[in-house]
DNA sequence: ACAAAATACGAACGTTCGTGCTTTTGTGAG
DNA sequence: CTCACAAAAGCACGAACGTTCGTATTTTGT
């Protein structure tokens, strides 16, 4: 591994942790390159322009995504072993290893809903991927048995994803030291919603 | 009513919008001047510094939504029905009126969540006022008794809101068509829960 | 109508922004 | 050890940032 790539990766985990923080568009090349002790100049050089370093911003936050929360997941056992395992890895990666200002995720969605461009469409196709990894592990519930065979999967998915949402306001924004157990409460009530329902037989 | 507070009114209805879109951060003097027509100087001192703006911003803000959202509301009937009604309207706040670019304080929230200041505690009181109405709403419907006497009204207001929450990154991130839907399916399967379960007797 | 007070303007301040050049420094292969 | 090339620095640019100040223009009360 050349020397450039390996200074372009200390950047971008740098930049991921920044940007949890200020936002896309609030990492700025300036303090980016002072946080690195690096020029401006020799750190823009890395990407050319502002759009494609958050683009590389975003791109590397799906990696460490995939590897801290996906990954780890995905050797659980299919259904809702691992649908809770899902939501577990998400806190923690919202709580530390997204980055000290959270999900960087959720931090970007807020800033680039309106705001057309490439950084916009990487996420929408980003969160769209997440949705249906979602999607797909509800499914595999239904093929087990452990829920219940008219279950709407792709509600699941987004109702599960609303409960993501709601633990990282109350947890970052109101410091709410019960988040945990709210998420944790609504999705065992989410959970057991999507179950075989005894008192229908 | 003198004619600087007219103006200044007139500013914060643009600021408010504005600041759906590209934030609070990114609510600049110079582009908001250009907006209102008026010189940077000229609509500066109707505040003193950016962080009066966006506190000012945020303040007018909240008496939107008071008009808009809670006020309708209150004039339903207590119970399932101004549940039901307070959600509608927050749908409503969150596609127009709230400003162009969704709702103003899920995107300061977004902002804000790692920035003290201010402007932070500021809509940390906001956040707080809004989950205890919607706390004090469900706990009307217990006392009504139509819904079960050992709900937990706060959790009842935490899943509440994400489901808010949810609806606004799907309608608004993602453009999902069916984002109206899911939304109210989940605040159906919330209310469903929070009923009296005949079954249980 | 006219003086007083409120409101808006224009220019300029020092910074920081993103982005180009050119030059110096560092690194790795032969 | 050297030399070619990659990487970082240095410097400069035009624009936009928030803010200040002195001055012009409305608006207001009498």
């Amino acid at each position: 591994m050349q020397k450039g790539e390996r200074t372009r990766e200390a950047i971008l985990k740098e930049a991921v942790d920044l940007a949890t923080v200020v936002g896309l568009n609030g990492l700025t090349i300036g303090t980016l390159a002072s946080h690195m002790k690096l020029s401006k100049s020799g750190l823009f050089q890395h990407f050319g322009s502002k759009e494609a370093l958050q683009l590389a911003t975003l791109n590397h936050g799906v990696r460490m995504f995939k590897e801290q929360v996906v990954g780890p997941a995905l050797k659980r056992p299919r259904g809702v072993e691992r649908v809770r395992t899902l939501f577990d890895s998400w806190m923690g990666w919202s709580d530390h290893a997204g980055g000290k200002g959270g999900c960087l995720f959720v931090a970007a969605a807020a800033e680039l809903d309106d705001r057309e461009g490439e950084p916009r469409e990487f996420l929408v196709r980003t969160q769209q991927e997440w949705l249906n990894l979602l999607e797909r592990t509800a499914a595999h519930g239904v093929e087990a048995g452990a829920f219940r065979s008219d279950l709407d999967c792709t509600q699941f998915a987004h109702e599960l994803n609303s409960i993501c949402l709601g633990y990282h306001q109350a947890k970052r924004l109101m410091r709410d030291q019960q988040s945990e157990t709210r998420a944790q409460r609504a999705l065992d009530r989410l959970i057991e919603d999507a179950m075989q329902d005894a008192a229908t037989e």
